[in-house]
DNA sequence: AAGGAATATTCTTGTGAAGGAATATTTAAA
DNA sequence: TTTAAATATTCCTTCACAAGAATATTCCTT
């Protein structure tokens, strides 16, 4: 059955909810790069693009490969799949008329009738 | 072509990237709900649950309809099939052996090679 | 061995965001 | 017209997090 919930990790979204690694996600789409490489591109400087990469990497987003004196950057498939799944999940949920405010309010007006039935 | 790079808003997954508002839309699966019945089930205070649920809506994750006394919360469709969108646009960069760190390693030798040429 | 890249780490500071408590606002009910 | 219910807003405090600057670490080059 389509009931399963997916879990979405709140720490992947988070990792992504910040424009400066949203921007260095987007910029990896292109390929693997070494930390300066993104630092220049997106004009940050090099500790603090140190320092998101690291927060990407931990969450699951990147994966690096150490080559020599550079450490080379690329975007791994994992969360993209988990997010995929948790947004499908909810495809049925949004077209499948659940917008069916009707019944709720209909299930809210009993519960009234049933509180002014009992004084 | 699909080498568009659609946009996904920062504002959006900040939004999702908090676990009480995480699981407000988790328990709006279900059906559209108050205000008051959102904070009981999940045992927050009424005034957080306001507020969360204000950031969500203006975040265009959710929407409000006015009912008397009560204010009904129910998911919007729009910023899932944004995120759909988004996540899409990576399958093909994944699958697309884009992993070739090799061109990347050729690339960056290349470089140093041109340097030590380069007195 | 010494100097210089490339990258990571630490410390400090400022800012935004979340919770708590109290209060305002709107609407229904008595 | 009070009173009560449902919801929103405000104020305050606390805490996490991002930037900046400085420094440590690792590896290459000469």
């Amino acid at each position: 059955m389509p009931g399963n919930k997916p879990v979405m990790e709140v720490a992947t979204l988070s990792a992504l909810a910040e424009p400066n690694r949203m921007q260095i996600v987007e910029l990896l789409r292109d390929g693997p790069l070494t930390v300066g490489e993104i630092a220049d591109r997106l004009g940050l400087r090099q500790p603090q693009a140190s320092k998101h990469l690291k927060v990407l990497s931990e969450n699951g987003i990147l994966e690096v490969k150490a080559e020599a004196n550079r450490r080379i950057y690329k975007l791994r498939s994992e969360p993209f799949q988990a997010l995929d799944t948790w947004v499908k999940s909810f495809q049925s949920v949004m077209e499948s008329r659940f917008d069916n405010l009707e019944e709720y309010l209909r299930e809210l007006q009993g519960k009234e009738n049933k509180n002014q039935a009992n004084p």
